[in-house]
DNA sequence: TCAACTGACACAATCGATTGTGTAAAGTAA
DNA sequence: TTACTTTACACAATCGATTGTGTCAGTTGA
């Protein structure tokens, strides 16, 4: 007979040791075991050093599932959201999964893929999966939101972040754009414009309704009216923005500055006033919002408004984890409202002074290499 | 005595409904329901109707930590990256998701932060998490893989992606970064360009070798000499191509066309050509690599490779599933290569005809739009 | 008619960790 | 010395689903 055909590389299938296997070795009970792995007070400190120390020759790892099924409780966060794409989502994520672990939780991702039946599934899988928490950024076809209902009857924690259940029922952490419209404005005035227009988006959302409102704010605030000939609204392309320029520079009193409620829009925006030859920001400063990546390469740079993802991500976990550790006990539902960031770049760069409070050509983070 | 205060929003804390709920109430053993509910054999069709009604009725949901304790196999997927920002790494993690989603597998997302101490740390945690399988793109400080022999030895499915653990016993999905570096060399030599320079990374990252492995390729296939003197080495950032681009332009016989190995060099270097007074693509063709957002709304657009992030992630998911389902038995350890995409833009449009099998001013992804 | 089969379901062990309760032995106070 | 703690550990149930091994009634075949 042939010589047994060694297995492929040495798969050994170790199979993982368990407390079972370690208080064999010690003859001991499993009580004792896991009681001195989570130094609890009635084990003498010998015998703690006496497992740990056999634990660590084993390289003994507890069995999460094991542990989560007997206590009812999981370290795993569930967070879902529209898609991983672009610059806002995953930069959140990254905020949400490094304050997760530094907590000692993992993260478990779903996509919806901006679909209500892909998120009520997603919502599911989360629960059976029996997550501590969890973390939504609503799909943008989610208009009935009974399906939360199920997470709450569970009493399980959850937190939405940007795209958010209005009400004060329930707790969420979203940008302060209304905030964000207001300085972008106040800094175009301090710049000197005088007149000021706002590419503006769809206002059935609430973010640009309140970036609109923001505007408002600052003109008021500065004793200018408000001119709704000023104001274009479209869905915040680059193109859009470009045609939303040739509007207002075929009028009678074209603006001194724009601000666009989309980085995109401002694109075209300053794209359009390079080609009818005029200076930015000599002639018309302009300013964007999101601080999307190619911000800072433009000519000039376009000044922006950060919309701090990763402390939005970081916000989110801080006030699941309260939720988590309220444990059930009834607990008053809050909404965060971060303080956006003004950049300020030469896109809107007039006036000599440094304006207050704003960071001056500041690069976007991860420019510049990205080694793929 | 005062009445008693009314619970905050009524938290029920309804406890989900087991297998041990559903055969109470129908009087039958936790076997059959859990066998009607997995569609065994060895259930009567009339019990499994009254069965799934029952399931239904109470929206019941597998518990999934018991089941997979039980079954000692999870339905997650561990990803280990080095982070979760810029354009490449969420792409591939969306791909992922979607297959992995696709397949009825949920992904747990750990975060190395480029520090092989974290990237051990989340592979154990991974393993505590019995995870069905893990996907893993190392970190830039990894060198030492012995990290990687636990997860072997348990015998547990693992698949490389992007930033790979280099040998032919792994199972790794990469861009096959010569091939990039090759087509992009010969487009440029399709649009005329006869002196062509290379802006090359650090050569000790395979991906920049092979990259200007390519372009020799390329070259050699046209019966060029490869000039060293055309191939400047750098970091990849922005500034340093625009260095480079000094640096060609001020020889006695600068380059008629230019591949950067990463498109921020190709930016600078573009920068820099038009600070100088040169068009592009005419006087000096340029092409970048990775496809970043940018390279879209630069004037003139980059012509660039697409890195095929999404299929990547995908590609990776299909090899794992693969892996699981052997479940053990021998498998061949594969690495896949992915083709890249050459995307033609105006940045080396020269001659009028349009390559073969190249996408023609295609735009990016994700551009336009991004409502946060 | 009796053995061999099949269909339909129950019993009970199991996965690995946690935890309330029990119980010796040792220590302390009265 | 007696009663009462404290210390240090073991027993055994439990979380919820899975599965090998019965069991019993009704069929089928020779």
């Amino acid at each position: 007979m042939a010589p047994r055909k060694k297995q492929a590389p040495e798969v050994n299938n170790t199979s993982p040791v368990s407390m079972a296997d370690l208080a064999r070795e010690l003859g001991v009970s499993m009580t004792t075991i896991s009681r001195a792995l989570s130094d609890h007070h009635s084990i003498g400190p010998a015998m703690k050093q006496k497992v740990l120390k056999l634990a660590k020759k084993y390289n003994y790892q507890p069995n999460r599932l094991a542990s989560a099924l007997r206590k009812g409780k999981s370290q795993l966060l569930g967070i879902v959201v529209p898609y991983i794409e672009g610059r806002f989502f995953p930069s959140v994520v990254h905020g949400i999964e490094t304050a997760a672990s530094k907590a000692g939780y993992n993260v478990i991702i779903c996509q919806s893929n901006e679909d209500v039946a892909q998120e009520r599934r997603n919502l599911d899988i989360l629960l059976s999966a029996q997550v501590a928490g969890i973390l939504v950024s609503l799909s943008r076809t989610t208009h009935d939101f009974r399906h939360f209902e199920k997470v709450r009857s569970r009493g399980l924690p959850l937190v939405f972040f940007d795209r958010i259940v209005e009400g004060d029922n329930v707790n969420a952490v979203v940008l302060d754009d209304q905030e964000g419209g207001y300085v972008s404005t106040r800094h175009l005035l301090q710049q000197g414009c005088r007149r000021i227009a706002h590419l503006a988006g769809p206002q059935h959302l609430n973010i640009y309704k309140n970036r609109r409102q923001g505007y408002l704010d600052a003109l008021r605030e500065a004793g200018l009216p408000a001119d709704e000939s000023l104001i274009i609204y479209s869905d915040m392309a680059q193109e859009q923005g470009a045609e939303g320029m040739r509007q207002l520079l075929a009028t009678a009193n074209p603006p001194d500055g724009v601000f666009a409620a989309g980085d995109y829009s401002a694109l075209g925006a300053m794209q359009e006033a390079a080609r009818q030859g005029l200076r930015v920001p000599e002639d018309v400063a302009i300013s964007g919002f999101s601080n999307e990546t190619f911000t800072v390469i433009t000519q000039p740079p376009i000044t922006t408004i950060d919309q701090r993802c990763e402390e939005m991500g970081q916000a989110a976990v801080r006030l699941l984890l309260e939720l988590i550790e309220a444990d059930g006990r009834p607990f008053a539902p809050r909404q965060v409202a971060l303080r956006p960031e003004l950049l300020v770049r030469n896109s809107t760069a007039r006036a000599e002074e440094a304006s207050v409070g704003a960071v001056r050509n500041p690069a976007a983070k991860y420019v510049g290499v990205a080694a793929h």
